[in-house]
DNA sequence: TTGACGATATATCGGGTTGATATATAGAGT
DNA sequence: ACTCTATATATCAACCCGATATATCGTCAA
């Protein structure tokens, strides 16, 4: 096996505590890791069946009446190699923010259509708190602390990133009426 | 001419007060907007392209001895399609973080193990700080206020960033070793 | 009870994106 | 003369996203 994409392995810590299709691990991606790693049906199908092959995860077919459904578990193998990628430091970050792409090019606005952008950004930033605090509201105790404290840190950077914004558009709105003043 | 991509626009952007080859394209990219929108030859070249063909930029055979060269510049109908598009709420926003993957996993490590999670990510955020910082010292004085305000940005949310894998490594220690003493 | 609707389940595909590699010339330094 | 880096463009496999297609299930209201 050489190397697993980064979505093999959101797929092997999916598994790795209940047997999930591959249905069940889209939803729970996208309640949970989505915000900063999200995984699609054409990757989490292919890869289900690729995972299987190299014997990290076995499925079992557990249809419901006559709709077949295959249900995955991780194997010895893959827990393996689930935590022997858990200890290699991380590398991947990006981000692709189209609200801080149009706030860089800004200038070519007027300066209160500009500030627009920065309301935006903010509205965005408080509509993902929000969602996050609807996941926060649903999650019961568990003893695996890990998933809250990345909760927590999403609602953490949501609050400081509108905050940010609000801020910005006040510094804007400011050096505006200093230039007038002038 | 249908939608045009993010990047078409961040090309639009950047020819907008000089014209540029799409390596000064690249290069600029990868020293500004890269943090918050990536782009690689691969979608410059054939964007520049298709944008010259729609008539949105035009472009110029500027020759470097024999090396030949060919730079563009936005022309009216691609400064307004670059405004209508600065005029449009921002949706994009994606973020792939492999240290809060990891993190969301830990779990299925040694709590100690765990914890060199947050340190690795803290010294990636610190690390991407002082790259912010150098290209901060680069840049002079310009009227256009909107990229060392995004620049800026960026600081503070690595540095809010670093100060959060620190604030929990913190706190995940100490419920350690409470739990220890009960 | 039939029909509509949303949830479950899997598969596929066009289009965007990445990162690496290939090719070639220019210029600076040793 | 040689080497190394920067400039300049092109290409490609692999990956990823969002939407759509197909089909069954369970539920609830007309």
């Amino acid at each position: 096996m050489e190397q697993l994409s980064a979505t093999a392995y959101v797929i092997l810590g999916f598994v790795r505590n209940e047997p999930r299709s591959g249905y069940e691990i889209k939803a729970v991606v996208d309640n949970s890791t989505r915000f900063f790693w999200a995984a699609s049906y054409g990757q989490i199908y292919p890869e289900l069946k690729r995972l299987a092959e190299a014997g990290l995860i076995v499925g079992s077919d557990v249809p419901t009446g006559s709709r077949k459904r295959t249900v995955y578990e991780i194997t010895a193998d893959g827990e393996e190699e689930l935590r022997a990628w858990l200890r290699q430091a991380p590398q991947t970050f990006e981000m692709r923010d189209e609200g801080l792409l149009k706030l860089f090019f800004a200038d070519a606005l007027p300066r209160d259509e500009a500030l627009e952008i920065l309301r935006s950004m903010k509205a965005q930033r408080l509509a993902i708190n929000e969602r996050l605090r609807a996941i926060e509201q649903m999650k019961g105790e568990i003893e695996d602390p890990f998933p809250m404290i990345v909760l927590r840190g999403g609602l953490e950077f949501s609050e400081w990133f509108a905050d940010w914004c609000e801020r910005m558009e006040a510094q804007l709105l400011d050096s505006a009426l200093e230039k007038r003043s002038e």
